[in-house]
RNA sequence: GCGCCUAUAGCUCAGUGGACAGAGCGCCGGCCUCCGGAGCCGGGUGCGGAGGUUCGAAUCCUCCUAGGCGCACCA
């Protein structure tokens, strides 16, 4: 049909030509035949179900790998969340996806990193260790206010208690911090709620003594911030190959170069007392501040700079997982790496709706600024980490994803996380009826006549069963890894209907060491595709 | 104002040029002497609107409508 035009000549009869020169000797093609307008139907020969599940069980854990990476050296950037408080439930989300899509990565023939950048340098943790210093000086017994801006959150006075018992508080200036007495600044916006604390840190008092404590404090949160982000995400299972740090870019002069190489390259100009960056030349609709008039770098110089260091770790592709209040970032980004001569197609973002938690039909309210936020961890003591990772993973990336609360902690069928588990533990328990009725099962496998395989449900199973390969290729190239949650609930709904139409043991040996081997094949799936999406496949439940 | 995302069944969502547009939930009605009923089977309504491209459009283009997000010398 699409050669018609082009070959003046009806769909059909292209089709019949087609046809006609095929020749499917010593193929698992039967027969093929023209249809509708101009489609050509394969049908295929019986021995190609029997081929599917010996495929299957021969692979094993292996089945579903496919090699279209070609070991391609891939970076897949996800979570990132500030080190300056714990981690939330969008967090949660930005997990999972981002290990998911690592992994179908890998199952697609990627070889693929996982990494976390940690934005422990700049104005935030000035911020933060403001904060760290105003709690040290309430566990003191003082007066001490937070300074506009400065992070609310309560998780501070603990670690600012650690830091007490563990270091004291004697190298502490006795003048007072220097934001006190500065100017007074106006919020940035009043009324948006989710936004990060406003910073009017330039307005504080020139104090470098006061300053080096504020540093002190700063890096004492932010490795105890990191450590829990750490410890959360490992019980979510999601392991990074590496933790970068931003303070690692800037230490190695990273920005600095950057700028230098972007004025070399004529990109880069002066102008209002700041450096700028000539993006309209690249496609973004404005150009950007590089260096700020107060002599700091904006946030994307360092952060140009460490993707400039991901290139020269030999990566081919960079994927990078943002929140959708990053959005338009990403132009920005790719147009300071083309003005310096990197290609910005190898640079891949993914932005990430939002999440809502919902429970009991209401929607569980969130903000930042007043600090009231559901953390990661939190969370996970009401759901379990199977559940979790299934619900986020459910929806597309670009769709808002509500979090049912009541739904992912049912343990019944209405729960699709359960319907598949359930289906791998039917399985199983199968094969210990089978046991313990004498099957010999190893043996029944090898010589299962699959033939028998002839009711519908099997051999609509089998067809499932053989889309795997395919699903996963779909899932990594397209960066869907959502597909994966449906295609294992497609599987256990097709096992299940074979389960009830068709008894597996039987007086028939032959057949139900067929069946056998259909069920082995179907939890082989059904454990490969919770493998990747990170969730367990339980032997009994 | 500019840009992006979204709009598909009562609800939540799949479906990125092909055959009658799918699933889950909800609703109605069936199925357990037997391998796990945490299961199965049946029942019906829909592509936001208008144009266009094409042999063929939920899918591509234009305009419109509605919702969301972004447009910092914040990160």
């Amino acid at each position: 049909m699409v050669l018609a035009r082009e070959a003046r000549t009806a769909p059909r009869q292209i089709a019949e030509a087609v046809v006609r020169h095929l020749d499917p000797q010593g193929t698992l093609v039967e027969r093929a035949e023209v249809a509708g307008p101009g489609f050509i139907n394969f049908f295929l020969k019986e021995e190609w179900l029997a081929a599917v599940l010996r495929g299957i069980l021969a692979a094993g854990p292996d089945y579903g790998k496919v090699d279209v990476g070609r070991g391609q050296r891939v970076l897949v950037e996800f979570v990132s969340a500030n080190p300056t408080g714990p981690l939330n439930v969008v967090s949660a989300r930005h997990a999972t996806v981002g290990d998911v899509l690592a992994e179908v990565l890998e199952w697609a023939g990627f070889s693929v990193d996982r990494e976390f950048y940690v934005n422990d340098a700049g104005n935030q943790v000035r911020m933060l260790g403001a904060a760290m210093d105003v709690r040290v000086r309430q566990l003191l017994g003082e007066d001490a206010e937070l300074p506009e801006g400065a992070y609310p959150g309560e998780y501070l006075i603990d670690i600012a208690r650690e830091y007490i018992a563990q270091y004291g508080a004697h190298d502490r200036p006795q003048g007072p911090p220097p934001w006190v007495g500065a100017a007074e600044v106006q919020p940035a916006d009043g009324d948006n709620d989710d936004e990060e604390p406003a910073a009017p840190s330039r307005k504080w008092r020139h104090d470098p003594v006061y300053e080096a404590w504020l540093d002190r404090l700063a890096r004492f949160a932010v490795e105890r911030i990191v450590e829990g982000q750490k410890a959360v995400l490992r019980q979510y299972r999601v392991e990074f190959d590496r933790w970068f740090h931003e303070s690692e870019v800037r230490a190695a002069g990273g920005p600095e170069a950057v700028v230098e190489r972007l004025r070399q390259a004529g990109h880069a100009y002066e102008a209002d007392g700041a450096v700028w960056l000539r993006s309209t030349a690249f496609g973004d609709d404005k150009d950007r501040v590089l260096v700020k008039r107060d002599g700091n770098f904006t946030y994307i110089v360092p952060d140009v700079a460490y993707h400039v260091n991901k290139f020269e770790r030999g990566y081919h592709h960079l994927i990078n997982l943002l929140g959708r209040d990053h959005y338009g970032y990403h132009v920005r980004l790719k147009a300071a790496l083309a003005a310096l001569g990197f290609n910005p197609d190898a640079l891949e973002i993914i932005y990430l709706q939002m999440v809502h938690l919902v429970r009991g039909g209401q929607e569980v309210r969130m903000s930042k600024r007043r600090g009231e936020f559901v953390t990661m961890a939190d969370f996970l003591k009401e759901v379990s980490v199977d559940a979790a990772r299934w619900f986020f993973l459910m929806r597309s990336t670009d769709s808002e994803l509500d979090f049912d609360l009541d739904l992912a902690n049912l343990q019944t069928s209405d729960n699709p996380v359960y319907y598949v588990q359930y289906a791998h533990a039917r399985i199983c328990s199968i094969f210990r009826q089978a046991k313990a009725a004498g099957f010999a099962v190893e043996q029944a496998l090898a010589d299962a006549p699959l033939e028998r395989l002839v009711e519908e449900p099997e051999r609509e199973l089998v067809r499932k069963l053989a889309e795997f390969p395919d699903e996963v290729e779909l899932a990594a190239v397209r960066r869907e890894p959502h597909r994966l949650t449906r295609y294992a609930h497609e599987v256990a709904s097709g096992f299940h209907s074979f389960y009830t139409h068709c008894r597996v043991l039987g007086e028939d040996a032959g057949l139900s060491a067929a069946r056998l081997a259909l069920c082995a094949a179907t939890r082989q799936v059904l454990a490969n595709a919770l493998a990747i999406m990170g969730i367990n496949a339980p032997e009994e439940m």
